[in-house]
RNA sequence: GGGUGAGUAGCUCAGUUGGUUAGAGCGCGCGGUUCACAUCCGCGAGGUCAGGGGUUCAAGUCCCUUCUCACCCACCA
């Protein structure tokens, strides 16, 4: 397909429908997605974070989508192999949960289909939703690589997976041990600490009276749970507490179960709180289970897998913890057991993904040694070979892994890679492999080997997904060549789920940090700061933002509504004002397009739109040094990860210096007679469009297409064309200052027009005092004339010296005075008073700028260009006061 | 209990390394059918940068402190 300039008129606003799709598909079929490997350029890598496989793309995906798709079209641009690797997550307990709910309404549960048909129902729910979150990334317009698009229960990843358990298996650190666990009883799985949200209730604590078993007296201990104390098996105090010191090593008699339990003593009870003794439950709460441990004390199980209690709960075994909670208040009260109860906050955890409160007990699982894996890790922040941006993420990253405790691997699911662990009936051996299936005992050969029906943690698969997508654990290609990654982007709310675990999984495997830099994005919330939610029914769904505004208007708002790792608020009027930048680029370029039609516009060598090189009148060289400026600033901020600033610059330079500015002015030139100047403006005009266009491209990708193709070109693409570099000898303080000083006459003057009254459609007259800007003024007259409405032959230019006219306002704009005589609308005081207006404020900047100036700490330390700047102001500044003031003296104030 | 972020115009937010007179969008007021654009154009009003103290020639920006809000971490019986 060849892509010359097109035809045809733009049509008078934007329509994103019309554009989006069709480049999208154009882009794809033209390989621009897929990176050639070129070994002497070090690649760009981004590794996408791979949405769930688990429902539609959120804000929280096009926010990612924006800001990675940024980077991989500037690098593209660039000349730079760039890789953005695409992929989806299979989500663990989330996916297995949708499916759950699914065949829930369809009255089974997974228990009736069993293991095999109940991931067949996965399997095809994943198939469905999987094109669809392709789908949606395309309509965002993400430049990934689709030919590397990957599944993380695809087979490679999977071996990848098996691989990975089995190094660390071999080197010691996974193992399988009785340790406290959270318990979710609704997913009836394990959980990681991770997985557990902890939120602030409103509860109540009891405070009980255990009786001692050896003599009168009793034991008064606080709880927030009751019912555990069917399993308690000890009350511990301080060592310290002198209250307690003759109780320690006697023995109290648990009630209602009739059991005696020992009082011992532990440091890690705190003599303040409460009555100072604590009961000890060692198989429901993780400081109890230490003191157990500690202390040599049994610890008896009293929950199901279900939350139910069971056979050690006596009487209450077979009820809910609720109900066991208030049965068990009732009879401790009944008996005389239950001195009081309060009101009491303390935080509760709740599963992650179903919000059922989370039972703390111990089960066998198998887990991760962490010590030796962070060391490393923690080291790679410390010395910076990993960057994180914002910077504050890193002392929130070495905070916890500094403390982190062992990871707890293994989930009671059957969606998710299968732990590749056999053991052996006939011998007892414990095997991992790296192979799908074990036929035979490598130890004794029986056949008779069955593997642990538990999963790994969905975030195990993830930790290795920088190189397991890359085909490791073989020597490939891609991995020797993409890794390790440029760029990892993503949510500060996964920091540790899923960076830290790369970043520790990387160096385990691979020997080196998978990315050199981490960049985090924020959450994006409603208008209101609420996170989105489904419950809350305030999600935004982006495909319907772009439906209606277009990709383009999306991203933009996306990017410059915030800053770096900060939350945003997304608001609609937000996003509506950008689709009107949008449309205002589309206009400026139907503006262009007309006006260079049927005329010649320079082509460098390789076709694109040539600098001018002749004829320029002082507004092209204006805008040419604008935007080499432009250029050197966008290019800069991208670099540090400004992309807010970036978008925001580019919308300053379109919107108020080329369009407002540099487009009106070049009318007159291209409605002058002067041939030179008409080409220089056509020229000028084309070739900061175009470049602007380049620039404005990774974050705008489908109107700068659109519109690219309109203009001269070089190359099929922009997404291809190279990235501008700043041309630097355009840059041009004289012309900035020169251009500068006219637009403030021309505001200057319609300012005075507006507050005089003037209809803006009368054109008037003025006669100018040109100051220093003699030169400026006489060539850009005509400038000047139109954009302040001033008639035709009705601008005087005169000596400085002249005397004022009557009937005038008077205006002062740097060195150079403007006279209006606007006949019967100048009232005479309140000209005056005008007059005195200027002077007041301008002198108000004379005092800051002398005071500034007769500081000699500030004149001795101040850099001098600083000093120098404040002289110039304050010349400056005086000068338009003398000015003022004797215009003022001329009219008798 | 520790930690982080935020507090800037009526609203929503920018302001990366301290450097003229603090910006934008929306909203508001006044005025506009000029042949790119009413999804627009022109002009304007509006801020003690949460409070207090400090460092510095210079602070929205750095330090200390107080208040308010949000979030994160922690084995708060």
């Amino acid at each position: 397909m060849a892509h010359s300039t097109r035809r045809g008129e733009l049509a008078r606003s934007y329509n994103p429908d019309a554009v989006e799709s069709h480049w999208y598909d154009w882009w794809d079929a033209q390989g621009y997605f897929t990176p050639r490997v070129d070994s002497d350029r070090p690649p760009f890598v981004i590794v996408m974070p791979p949405p769930n496989v688990t429902g539609e793309l959120h804000m929280g995906h096009a926010l990612f989508v924006t800001v990675e798709d940024i980077l991989a079209r500037w690098h593209r641009m660039l000349g730079d192999p760039t890789l953005w690797l695409p992929g989806a997550d299979h989500a663990g307990i989330a996916g297995q949960w949708v499916v759950e709910k699914e065949i829930a309404a369809e009255g089974f549960s997974r228990h009736d289909l069993g293991r095999d048909l109940f991931l067949e129902r996965v399997w095809s729910w994943m198939d469905r939703y999987r094109g669809r979150i392709r789908e949606q990334l395309r309509i965002l317009g993400a430049s990934c690589d689709w030919s590397r698009f990957t599944f993380t229960m695809d087979p490679e990843p999977s071996r990848a997976v098996r691989t990975a358990f089995k190094r660390l298996y071999d080197r010691g650190l996974i193992y399988r041990g009785e340790r406290m666990i959270n318990w979710c009883p609704r997913c009836m799985t394990a959980l990681s600490d991770l997985e557990v949200n902890y939120d602030e209730v409103h509860g109540h604590i009891w405070l009980l009276r255990y009786p001692l078993a050896d003599g009168d007296g009793f034991v008064e201990v606080a709880t927030t749970r009751p019912e555990t104390m069917l399993g308690d098996t000890a009350v511990a105090v301080h060592p310290g507490d002198e209250r307690y010191t003759g109780l320690i090593g006697r023995m109290a008699r648990l009630p209602l179960m009739d059991r005696p339990i020992p009082i011992v003593a532990d440091e890690a009870v705190d003599p303040e709180f409460g009555s100072g003794a604590v009961k000890v439950t060692p198989a429901h709460d993780p400081n109890d289970f230490e003191i157990a441990q500690r202390n040599g004390l049994p610890s008896i199980n009293i929950l199901n897998n279900d939350g139910t209690l069971n056979e050690n709960a006596g009487a209450f075994a077979g009820q809910s913890i609720q109900e066991a909670r208030r049965n068990v208040v009732m009879q401790l009260e009944r008996h005389g057991f239950l001195v009081r109860v309060d009101e009491h906050v303390h935080s509760v955890g709740h599963c992650d993904r179903c919000g059922t409160v989370v039972e703390p007990l111990i089960s066998l699982q198998w887990f991760a040694d962490m010590a030796p894996l962070a060391a490393p890790a923690i080291e790679v922040a410390r010395n910076g070979t990993v960057q994180f941006m914002p910077e504050r993420f890193k002392g929130i990253y070495l905070h916890w892994m500094e403390n982190v405790h062992d990871w707890c691997l293994s989930r009671q699911l059957w969606w998710g890679h299968r732990i590749p662990v056999w053991t052996c009936s006939a011998c007892g051996e414990v095997m991992a492999t790296a192979e799908e299936t074990l036929e035979r005992c490598e130890r004794c050969g029986s056949t008779e080997v069955t593997q642990d029906p538990d999963v790994l943690d969905t975030w195990f698969s993830s930790g290795l997904w920088p190189f397991s997508t890359l085909g490791w654990p073989d020597d490939t290609e891609d991995l020797r060549y993409f890794f390790p990654g440029s760029v990892m982007e993503t949510g500060y709310d996964i920091i540790f789920l899923w960076v830290a675990r790369m970043i520790f999984m990387g160096i385990e495997f691979m020997g080196e940090a998978p990315f050199s830099t981490v960049y985090f994005h924020g959450t994006v919330r409603d208008e209101a700061g609420q996170r989105m939610s489904k419950t809350k029914g305030n999600v935004l769904d982006p495909t319907r933002i772009t439906a209606d505004y277009g990709s383009d208007a999306l991203r933009f708002t996306l990017i410059t509504a915030g800053a770096p790792g900060a939350d945003l608020k997304l608001g609609m009027q937000r996003v509506e004002a950008n689709r009107n930048f949008v449309n205002k680029i589309w206009n400026a370029t139907r503006y262009v397009l007309r006006a260079i039609e049927g005329a010649e516009v320079a082509t460098d060598g390789d076709g694109s739109v040539a600098a001018p090189s002749a004829g320029q009148t002082l507004p092209d060289r204006w805008i040419l040094s604008r935007l080499s400026a432009l250029n050197a600033d966008v290019t800069q901020l991208l670099e540090a990860f400004q992309f807010g600033e970036a978008g925001r610059r580019l919308y300053e330079f379109l919107w108020s210096e080329y369009c407002d500015w540099y487009i009106e002015a070049t009318k007159v030139a291209l409605n002058s007679g002067d041939a030179a100047a008409q080409a220089a403006a056509r020229q000028t005009l084309a070739y900061v469009l175009e470049r602007s266009l380049r620039l404005l491209h990774p974050v705008m990708p489908y109107v700068t297409e659109e519109l690219w193709q309109h203009l001269p070109h070089a190359g099929d693409s922009i997404m291809v064309a190279p990235w501008p570099t700043a041309d630097s000898a355009a840059r041009d303080e004289r012309v900035d200052r020169e251009f500068v000083f006219l637009m403030d006459t021309v505001r200057t003057i319609r300012n005075a027009r507006a507050e005089a009254g003037v209809e803006p459609a009368r054109w008037i007259s003025a006669v100018v005092l040109p100051g220093t800007h003699l030169d400026t003024l006489r060539e850009s007259e005509g400038v000047l004339r139109f954009l302040a409405r001033i008639g035709a032959d009705r601008l005087e230019l005169r000596a400085n010296d002249s005397s004022a006219p009557q009937q005038v306002i008077t205006l002062v704009v740097d060195d150079a005075v403007v006279y209006l005589p606007l006949a019967g609308l100048v009232d005479l005081d309140t000209e005056r008073a005008r007059l005195r207006g200027e002077i007041d404020q301008v002198e108000e900047e004379i005092a800051r700028a002398s005071g500034l100036l007769a500081n000699e700490n500030f004149v001795a330390r101040a850099p001098a260009e600083v000093v120098e700047r404040h002289r110039e102001r304050l010349t400056a500044a005086q000068e338009r006061v003398a000015l003022l003031q004797s215009r003022l003296g001329e009219l008798g104030g």
